[in-house]
DNA sequence: GTCTATAAAACGATAGAC
DNA sequence: GTCTATCGTTTTATAGAC
């Protein structure tokens, strides 16, 4: 950590942040890492000083990054305390934004790399579940805070998963953003109707 | 075609149908030719005697053909006049023993590859497209004839074929079938809810 | 239709200078 | 920490005999 607050990103965020970026849009095996080097403005020297293990290591910090990223974005669009079915109508509104303004290339950052290696990396395949529990207990949070029972609370975090990842891979390959829409209107009455239940 | 209905099948046969489970389980740019090759005991000479156009043209013939067999496994287990809403439930508990069965190997036959392509082959996405939406259809007509309103039948297939896929890619990447489990309850419910509408 | 040999390029990874 | 040169392998694709 340098004293000044200077904006230039060192060397190891830069792969990162271009190795998110091209796992996410072209998969694991379908990026190499002279692509990556090309877009984070970095030779092979400065890859394998931060990432010994080489492409696997590298992929696999990429996936953590990605899911801390995507863990921040969950719990701003659902603050404590606050509606937790407007949340999620909110939440699929700005997927379907993004999707749209990226022409349809960033969806999820962790789901194309965690279907290529959940049967052939042992390693990618752990980072890939850590991410995604970590977006799953946010939301089973929330939802308990807001008076869902614990065991539903769950329950209501894996719908909605299943729900907007499905709708990414949907949408992406449709080339559309209704998947996504209808989605979010589905998901914001499931949390509507389990806060209705009784606790 | 043969005269005798001999059992064994044909060159272009092994060959789809091994590329069939390699670009399921490691996808399509983990999957080399010569892994699909020596699967299913071809030669690179009748590989490209049946699919002139190579890589590219083969994992689109895979897809359509994938996207074949699963439109009739939804037709199997959605009868023509049959309970919607218990077909629901038994087709997502087929999808979880099978996933359980492979050691969580193999799960959508489409959706790694519309994944690693959706950005990068015209050609590999539209047969993707193309596969998905033969399966809304079913779903859609099935929901239709069962009573549900022409509108909402489009949203229920919409919503219960990213429910299954969101499933998918969650236990995969768990290696636990409870998120199959959730997510075929929750859609269940959500079919038995369109159907008690009014149309 | 099938086979092998091989071309030509891309791949991940390493070594060693600086 | 960064750079380049290079190794060895794998990749897709083609040619030509059969």
């Amino acid at each position: 950590m340098s004293l000044d607050k200077s904006k230039e990103v060192d060397t190891r965020t830069r792969i990162l942040d271009a190795s998110g970026e091209l796992f996410r849009r072209r998969g694991y095996s379908g990026t190499g890492l002279k692509a990556i080097l090309a877009a984070s403005d970095a030779a092979y020297g400065s890859l394998y000083y931060f990432f010994p293990g080489g492409k696997e290591e590298l992929a696999a910090a990429t996936l953590r990054a990605g899911g801390v990223v995507y863990r921040e974005l969950v719990e701003a669009f659902f603050p404590e305390g606050g509606d937790v079915v407007n949340a999620t109508q909110v939440f699929f509104e700005g997927a379907a934004t993004m999707v749209e303004m990226t022409d349809y290339a960033d969806a999820c950052p962790i789901a194309t790399v965690a279907l290529e290696v959940a049967s052939t990396s042992e390693a990618m395949r752990q980072a890939a579940a850590e991410a995604f529990e970590s977006w799953l207990e946010v939301l089973e949070r929330r939802f308990r805070e807001a008076g869902i029972s614990s065991v539903r609370a769950r329950e209501v975090a894996v719908e909605f998963f299943c729900a907007i990842e499905g709708a990414f891979l949907l949408s992406r390959t449709l080339r559309s953003t209704a998947p996504i829409v209808i989605a979010g209107r589905a998901s914001s009455a499931v949390v509507a109707a389990a806060l209705a239940e009784p606790s």
